[in-house]
Order: C-alpha cells, then sequence, then structure tokens
DNA sequence: GCCGATATATATCCGTTCGACATATATCGG
DNA sequence: CCGATATATGTCGAACGGATATATATCGGC
C-alpha cells in the first residue's frame, strides 16, 4: 500500500493541503497506524493530479504562504475502491524499545527504567490522541463505522501495553506509576 | 536504529549468517518487533566486518551453498552498548488492515469480514510463534529478563487485539469464531 | 524591541531500505 | 520428472524517510 494510495483514501474523506494530509497522518484519526513524509507525500500528490483522480485549486492566503488544496474526484474514488480491496498485509511493527529490552543485558537497570518510562509516556500521549479524536467523531456525518471500530482497536491494544509495562515498572522496583503528567 | 545495529544486535545472542539473521527476524524472538530486508542485511555485514565489530567464518558444506557465519567481536559488543543506549524512539506501526476498515464504505460488506478474518488468522499465527519461541527459552542459559519481557508484551498485545477482532466478528454477524485452523 | 522558536506551506535531495530478481544446488512430494 | 521449497549470497531499481531550503507571520521571553 503506497503513498499514492493513502494520500487517496484521506482525501476520500475531505479536501486538504499535503501539509495537512502529514500533520493528520501524525495527529489524526490516522496516526496510529499510518506513517508518510513530505518527501513521498508531495511527488504522490503531483502524480494523482496528474492522473486526474484528485483536482487542485490554489488558495492565496495572507500572511501565510499559498496553499494547493486537493480534492478527490469521482475516477479517484473509483480506484480507490480497487486499490483498497485487497487482502489486507500483514502489520508491520518495528519498535527500538522491544529491541533494546531484548538486549538488556548491554544497558543499565537505570537505561531499561527510563526506556520502559519513556515507552509508557508514548503510549499515554496516543491513548490521550485517540480520546481527543472520539471528541472530534461524534458531531459531523463521519462515517460512522471506519473510525470507531479503528479507534477502538487502537485503544484495546494501547490499554493493555500500558497495564503490561506498569506491572514491569512495579517488579522493576519503581515506587509508583509518576500518573500521567510524566511526559 | 538501522540494520547495521539490529545485526549486531542480534549476533551478540549467538553466531549466524546472513540467511539465518534475515529467518530469525521473520520467525524468532526478534520477528514482531524487528524487520529487514536481504537488500539491507547483506550489505550491514560486510561494513560490520570491515569495521572489525564482527568476524566472518567461511563454512564450505556438502549439498547446500558455502556459507559466511558471522561472530560479534569484543569491540563489536563495547560499539553496540553504546549504539543501544539512546532514548528510544516512538515504536512504528503501519497497517494495511486498519487503513481498509477506516475506509469501510468503499468496500462490500463480505470484503470487510474477510479482512477482519485474514487480520485475526494473522495474529493468531504470530501468537503461536511466541509460544513456540517460549518453548525454545527455557533449556539454553538463555538471558532471561530479556527475551521473557519482550515475548510477555507481544502476547499481551496480540491477545487484546485478538479479544476486541473477536467481538467485533459477533457484531457484523459472523456465525462463530472459526477456531484456530483458519488460516 | 528584538531574537529565537513555532506554525503554515511547498519542495527537493541524499541516503537507507524494500521487494524482486539472479544464481546455484539439493530434496521432497505429486 | 517437474515444480515447489529450502539453503545461501548477492545486486538492482524504485520507494521512502529525514533533513534541509525557502518564505512569512506570530508569539513569548528577556
Amino acid at each position: 500500500m503506497n503513498v499514492k494510495t493513502l494520500c487517496l483514501g484521506f482525501l476520500a474523506m475531505r479536501e486538504a493541503t499535503g501539509y495537512e494530509i502529514k500533520k493528520e497522518f501524525e495527529e489524526g484519526f490516522f496516526s496510529h497506524f499510518i506513517e508518510a513524509s513530505y518527501g513521498s507525500i508531495y511527488p504522490a500528490l503531483n502524480q494523482l493530479a496528474a492522473q486526474a483522480l484528485v483536482t487542485v485549486r490554489e488558495e492565496e492566503q495572507e500572511g501565510k504562504p499559498d496553499k494547493k488544496v486537493y480534492a478527490i474526484t469521482e475516477a479517484g474514488r473509483a480506484v480507490l475502491g480497487k486499490w483498497i480491496a485487497v487482502v489486507p498485509a500483514r502489520d508491520r511493527y518495528k519498535s527500538e524499545f522491544l529491541f533494546e529490552m531484548m538486549l538488556q543485558q548491554y544497558l543499565s537497570r537505570e537505561h531499561v527504567v527510563m526506556a520502559v518510562e519513556t515507552q509508557l509516556a508514548h503510549l499515554r500521549s496516543e491513548l490521550e490522541n485517540i480520546k481527543h479524536c472520539r471528541g472530534k467523531c461524534v458531531d459531523p456525518g463521519m462515517l460512522s463505522g471506519g473510525p470507531d471500530f479503528v479507534l477502538g482497536y487502537g485503544e484495546t491494544v494501547l490499554t493493555a501495553a500500558v497495564s503490561y509495562l506498569e506491572l514491569k515498572l512495579v517488579e522493576l522496583g519503581v515506587p509508583q506509576a509518576p500518573s500521567v503528567a510524566a511526559e
């Protein structure tokens, strides 16, 4: 599933600029399971426009740089249906944290504790983000099933991970869960 | 955390060939949170050897291709400690499955059910793999903390995901969980 | 008041990495 | 006997990530 498909999929929900897409891939509904850099988003949008799967509308702004707003076309919606109707590939998961934990014997106890606490902070901030996304989700005529399903999945998995690490911190002899504010 | 570090980290546990490293990244202890292709593993091993962080021993075999067995050096263990003693970066997670679920409205109900069942099969096979790894883990003088911690983390997260999807399948009106043999 | 940091916005560059392919041999099942 | 699978190393092109460049406006701190 390449960046072109990801951008087209996002534009199927609402029109946006390249900058906004990147931001939403970092903070929005898609942030838990999608990653893409400017270096791949901007070329992808150009290609989509060249194939007439999206339209571009240049808007001049005062005090801010001009922007190019991309919107999906009917042809775009049609090919999107084809591009995503494939047997989903295995999830891909990479974790520096677990790699370090695997090689604990090469690290000091202090570093291990720090790494676990860092990971906990990351997981908790993602959980916060999901709650925030749920808040945005209720009012608009939002496609109900999709986001709900996806946010629930993320919430379930992250909550389980947090519980596991909190337990492990106790086993490591760390006083108490330093509350949510320990970012 | 680049492929060079990953290979060095693996070789810190036992000596191996490039082929074996790739296999273990797919099936072994590291498989749940590490990915690397031949196209990056073989060049990485050559670089590690050039820096004298690993040694190479060429072994001729009958009926099989010759192999190059890589083993970490003392210098290698020293730099490994430095390379992994960094604040771990955020986990990276990409999921075609969740992307498709987000865009359910562009898919048929049959496809959604198929996608969920495929995902369930993937998760269950990973869980099986973890159990299998635990089996291998007990007897050798294996570094106890590391693998245990990591396998437990994976087990926790995967189990939570499986439960969530089983529930969603019922909500989708799919008769019954088609047992573990539904790969 | 000015200086640095942050936000908005697009774009390109280089290095890393992936996925597919090439090569070679041996075994196993239909 | 033929194709698939396993062992083993390696390369190549395309995709991709991370950093940087460019331009402007605002906001907070000293």
